[in-house]
RNA sequence: GGGAGUGUAGCUCAGUCGGUAGAGCAACGGCCUUUUAAGCCGUGGGUCCAGGGUUCGAGCCCCUGCACUCCCA
């Protein structure tokens, strides 16, 4: 990997350390933020070629540009805030000019000095002192064209982080949404916990799990597909309100709406149901609005997404009629659709088969915010049946920009009526990726769960909405890739 | 699993009909005290994804593989 570009890097860290400067740093204290010095920089109301001899800062970040003239030099350094110039005189920093001319592109200094404004108006910090904090020994990026090359984006995403400017405001964006989601539950007087990602069981969904092998116990275990059944236990045990916000791992496709790894907040409340789960749903989403700012129209590749609540309700049944052309109920001609349109359906349940059928036909039109309710309920073996019509669960998922956004029961807590729904998953019917018997949660029931609405929230796509990114991998920091080196 | 596309300098990309590899930025040397994609002069830099084939000759055509992107199941 040596190039004559690491080399020519290598010999002026030689260089640093020849003048008696740690190419590495230390400690050091006291650095304003960039974006903060530009803040200040405006309250001093600094006409242009000013400079405030008594308002000195202290900054720190990368070199991004850098223009030297002779004995008059002018970086860019960039932090997580934004960028700031930085002015150097030859005049004014004396020895200090020998470490300007060892600056590399990628360089992160220290700079102390007094805030001024160039000739040109630019905010600038007038160097007296600069300190070396990390030598880069790469060429970065163009500073103009950044990262491009979508797969160098995700397998070096420190570069993608310092080079693309919207990336790094995509994931403060997403830190920004999960604390809104944490402060809106907490307001709501849900409590946060942990259950286990190593199960030696899974359920709570309907999907294929990662295995994997205790040594010590010997034992097999599953990376969880869903915390649900460990969540309802907690219901059982008294904990009215409950929530957590963790990574579940499904066994399946890599797509821009799916990463093996994603992010789920999940949700239980007692005594409740399905219309506290909507309200939950509107609630975090507006939170995480106010949060990020720039109201509940979003824009979303090239639609404008509209979260203003409350969100209209569809049924499953309306909108399999609308987009389909069929009645969910007539299981011949949902059968016939399918199959006209390439789905295998033979082997598959009924229910199955139509809910291929929606999503094949439905979920590409959701594209306004949307709860869609009324649900087949042999493809719901969690949740509690419509009083009025038991082929129907009282389940919605949420949907924007034609993706599901949350999933949401009122939670089916008969015991009777649970063993049963499990029992025909184990038996193939349904959908054949829930068949797990889970004795002890069945155990549970019977110790009695209160009536509850529960709600899951995909973390990762209500960022991707919110921040317009078109692709889950735009706001997983490190999403799953190929190994390389691969039949090397 | 199937289909389409992409892979060329550190980065972003051109490369015509198959004829011996190009630009901008970056780098290196020089000039330069108000630039902001600084400018000007000069220089260096390539396993054209990998392997095979066709051909006098392959970045380009053919085959296989690898990686990535998108679409479909």
């Amino acid at each position: 990997m040596a190039d004559q570009y690491y080399e020519d890097r290598q010999k002026k860290l030689e260089a640093l350390r020849e003048l008696g400067l740690d190419p590495y740093g230390s400690r050091f204290d006291g650095v304003t933020r960039n974006t903060a010095i530009r803040q200040q920089a405006e309250k001093l109301g600094l006409d242009a070629g000013q400079t405030d001899e008594s308002t000195r800062v202290r900054a720190a970040g990368r070199i991004v540009l850098r223009r030297v003239m002779g004995k008059l030099a002018f970086l860019t350094i960039r932090d997580s805030t934004g960028d700031l110039q930085i002015g150097i005189s030859k005049a004014k920093v004396g020895d200090g000019w020998a470490l300007v001319k060892l600056l590399d592109l990628g360089d992160i200094i220290g700079v102390d000095g007094p805030l001024g404004r160039t000739k040109t108006n630019e905010i600038t910090i007038w160097a007296d002192s600069l300190t070396m904090l990390s030598k880069c020994l790469r060429t970065p990026p163009s500073e103009w064209h950044g990262l491009q090359d979508i797969d160098a984006r995700y397998r070096q995403r420190y570069v993608d982080l310092f080079k693309n400017s919207a990336v790094m405001q995509a994931f403060l964006s997403r830190s920004r949404i999960i604390d809104a989601v944490r402060g809106h539950m907490r307001g709501l007087g849900f409590i946060e916990v942990e259950t286990p990602m190593l199960q030696p069981m899974y359920g709570g969904a309907a999907a294929r799990p990662f295995t994997t092998h205790h040594n010590t116990l010997d034992m097999d275990l599953f990376l969880r597909i869903s915390p649900e059944l460990y969540l309802k236990r907690l219901l059982v045990g008294g904990m009215e309100r409950v929530y957590e916000i963790n990574r579940n791992f499904r066994n399946e496709g890599i797509s821009p709406r799916h990463n093996p790894e994603f992010t789920m907040m999940e949700c239980y409340q007692a005594y409740g149901d399905l219309t506290d789960m909507m309200s939950v749903v509107e609630g975090v989403v507006s939170a995480c609005v106010e949060a990020l700012g720039g109201g509940f129209k979003r824009p979303f590749k090239d639609l404008e997404l509209d979260f203003t609540p409350p969100w209209p309700r569809r049924t499953y049944t309306e909108l399999l009629r609308e987009h389909a052309g069929v009645e969910l109920a007539d299981v011949e001609a949902v059968r016939r659709k399918a199959a006209s349109i390439g789905i295998e359906g033979a082997k598959m349940d009924d229910a199955v088969v139509a809910n291929k059928l929606f999503e094949a036909t439905v979920e590409d039109h959701l594209i306004q915010p949307v709860f869609v309710t009324e649900y087949p309920a042999a493809i719901c073996p969690l949740t509690r049946r419509k009083p009025d019509d038991p082929s129907l669960a009282i389940r919605f998922e949420a949907f924007a920009a034609g993706m599901e956004l949350g999933n949401a029961y009122t939670e089916l807590n008969d015991p009777a009526v649970q063993r049963e729904t499990l029992s025909a998953q184990v038996k193939g019917e349904g959908d054949e990726t829930m068949a797990v018997m889970d004795e002890d949660f069945l155990t549970a029931l019977e110790y009695g769960m209160p009536p509850a609405g529960g709600l899951g929230v995909g973390i990762d796509r209500l960022v991707m909405v919110l921040t317009d990114s078109p692709s889950i991998r735009d706001v997983i920091l490190f999403p799953l890739q190929r190994k390389l080196g691969v039949g090397e």
